[in-house]
DNA sequence: TTTTGTGAACTAGTTCACAGCT
DNA sequence: AGCTGTGAACTAGTTCACAAAA
């Protein structure tokens, strides 16, 4: 690589703090990033780049800031350059490797799923405790373990992440287990609240809670009704057309 | 049901939105007040609630606020009485019914999900374009329907809301078709910007985007190093416990 | 000239603290 | 006495607007 500008991260030796939000950001600029260098874009401005996803430029350079500086006054960002510093600095250039707890349909499913892999990430094993599945593998060839060997594989294959895919009611448990295997990462899927010890990072997907949101969407923006319905309401408005309105606010990355 | 309070949605004429932090929050409360009930508990009080997932009794009190009064002075909530005040605001005794495109891995994956059915969505179709798969079903029994039946299948089964879980290269043209179905609400499983018209509700999940906010933290505590570790406490020290320390703000609903 | 990086202003979201009901 | 509902205070997050670099 270049003499790259200071990659002095402005926040490394300070404790300071970078926000999910911002984290979040930044891993879908990313994934921009990797499409414009494919299109073959050498050069993007932050207002060039906000645009695409509707966002504001002071953002992204807010954002970038926490990292270093990585713009150049009068151009903009160089695509490579600020593709590869986003790549270290989401860690993922170190193919960090991830077990996936449940071989069900969703843990299958996720073992499976090629965005991972794309992004650098290397899917190490699944786990789980029927013994019909154990000793088999995925369709992509993901071997799949007994729970009881999780430890053992993990130091073996240096894991560092995993995803809980069990069914909610196990997944305590499950849980546990892996803190006591010494991860610190956790990507969650099962529903409900999981308590882990402050310096493990949990981050948990919950497939209803979103789904839930979607629906009072619809109940509270009246003309809702199926493209189809016959009158299907209840109380006949007393007031109001369209009633709530659910918050449209920043329809920035954090939630689309 | 008993002579309730106010049902009065304190924000339901103007056009007071709701914010999505809350909206999840309250899917949260949902789930967390089932278990209450079935563990027999009769009322709750604010701090005891916010207590069970590390939140602030004022937060909770507020978010209720948005729709009505609900609690009692000197005794809390009445576990059943909420229960059902939130499963009506969220829509849920609609029985929603939800159509899932792409019968991938993830696809098959969520249409078998139980999660969804327990909390009164009813999957209803399965929709793909490879020829194999149509006319099928899922293991749970969900039919699969060609694509471009979709429209019908909408009016016929009154459909509301639809699940993307296709590869992210076509997810712009499905959701596109799903859009021009008359389909108002949207969770989107694909990575990658989707656009869609303002009356449309979209929820995006990035799979991707969480398991890199992983990463960072990984990275960024430097004591992630090999789970084996002996040793594994680096420094006592009762500050400073590693240098970025990714933000682990408010622990809320938000992010676990 | 163009566009970054950033303090200052603003907006959203959370927590405090207390009046008022039961 | 106990607990809700809510304005006021606070904190986090976003946007503005401009000085300084290329």
């Amino acid at each position: 690589m270049k003499k790259t500008n200071k990659v002095e991260p402005a926040s490394r030796e300070t404790g300071e703090a970078v926000s999910e939000l911002t984290l979040n950001r930044l891993s879908v600029y990313l994934r921009h990033l990797s499409a414009l260098d494919a299109t073959g874009v050498r050069t993007i401005s932050s207002s060039a780049f906000a645009e695409q996803f509707h966002l504001n430029a002071a953002q992204i350079r807010k954002d970038l800031a926490c990292f270093g500086e990585f713009g150049v006054r009068g151009v903009g960002y160089y695509v490579k350059v600020l593709r590869d510093h986003l790549r270290h600095i989401l860690g993922l250039d170190r193919g960090a490797k991830v077990a996936i707890m449940g071989a069900g349909n969703l843990g299958l499913a996720l073992a499976d799923y090629p965005g991972f892999a794309d992004d650098g990430f290397e899917i190490a094993a699944l786990f789980d405790t029927v013994r019909e599945k154990i000793g088999r593998r995925s369709r992509g060839g993901i071997p799949i373990y007994d729970v009881r060997d999780f430890k053992r594989i993990v130091q073996r294959e240096q894991i560092g992440i995993a995803v809980i895919a069990v069914p909610g009611a196990v997944a305590p448990q499950v849980v546990q287990l892996v803190v006591a295997a010494g991860i610190k990462a956790i990507l969650n899927f099962s529903p409900g609240a999981l308590k882990v010890p402050p310096r493990v990072k949990l981050k948990s997907v919950d497939l209803t809670v979103s789904l839930e949101s979607l629906s009072f969407y619809l109940v509270h923006n009246a003309d809702n009704r199926a493209p189809a319905a016959r009158a299907r309401r209840d109380q006949p408005p007393p007031k109001a057309p369209a009633s709530v309105a659910v918050a449209t606010r920043r329809p920035g990355p954090r939630e689309h």
